[in-house]
DNA sequence: CCAGAAACGAGAACGGTTATCATTTCCAGG
DNA sequence: CCTGGAAATGATAACCGTTCTCGTTTCTGG
């Protein structure tokens, strides 16, 4: 009856964690998420997020991109989302729909791998970040 | 005449650069770079080789992509090769053929940015990896 | 040959991620 | 209910690739 809060440890720790990411709007990157159940009813560790967030992967339930500076961010693989990100100030921008809406890889080729998620991203220059280094 | 050896500080260094990638027979991370630089008659700083490797980006002619530990790797834009790498042991294949030859977002979307290049990876678990986490 | 600008590079600083390891939580049996 | 061992947890230290800083060197073209 009452509201999802004043519950704890009730729900796998996992299933939490890939609330959260669906929750959100946007992708998170690790200390994000940490940082959002820090202030819930289900807190964990630094550590124990990213080791989740890894086994959820392995799952093939989370996604993970890294931009340009290297962070990582972490979305429900569901979330069919890809971007377009600038070389040099690095915004990103989601694309409305997959432009390869249907890949599979050539059964033989992935020998004996377990396709889990793939990742397609677009590089470029920002028409900001162009003009500024055009003249 | 004289092999590539003994001549000095005749290329630019960005020029170079590529020439190292393009070299490799795989994509390389900042560090390799720097270390076989190190070891060539044009040597230069770790800085330099980073700075340049981001200017090469920005001009299309590197593209770049992350393993899932982070670390970055650095190949040439005109080879493209795209992988398929084990979520869990971070083992990478390279596939044979880019399993999306020809895409290039519908100019709309990608309002104001001058593509440069784009990244398509796919993960999973190699057959070691499945077997390792099965029993 | 000279002044100002751009490029360099050694090493310090950064920051996200991972490893450590002592502690807590689970659980299947006694 | 106890109990002992295994698995999970988390505070903190360690890592390590990348970026910054800033004094020095190299270019440019006047």
């Amino acid at each position: 009856m009452a509201p999802p809060v004043a519950a704890a440890g009730l729900k796998d720790k996992q299933e939490r964690l890939l609330e959260q990411l669906l929750q959100a709007d946007t992708e998170l990157t690790g200390q994000q998420v940490h940082a959002l159940l820090r202030q819930s009813d289900l807190p964990m560790g630094l550590a124990t997020v990213y080791r989740h967030l890894r086994l959820l992967q392995q799952k093939g339930l989370v996604r993970c991109r890294h931009l340009p500076n290297g962070e990582a961010l972490y979305a429900p693989t569901e979330r069919d989302e890809h971007h377009l990100t600038c070389v040099d100030c690095g915004a990103t921008t989601v694309l409305e729909q997959c432009p390869m809406p249907e890949v599979h890889l050539h059964g033989e080729q992935a020998s004996g791998f377990r396709l889990l998620f793939h990742t397609l991203e677009f590089f470029g220059l920002c028409s900001a970040c162009q003009e500024r280094q055009a003249p």
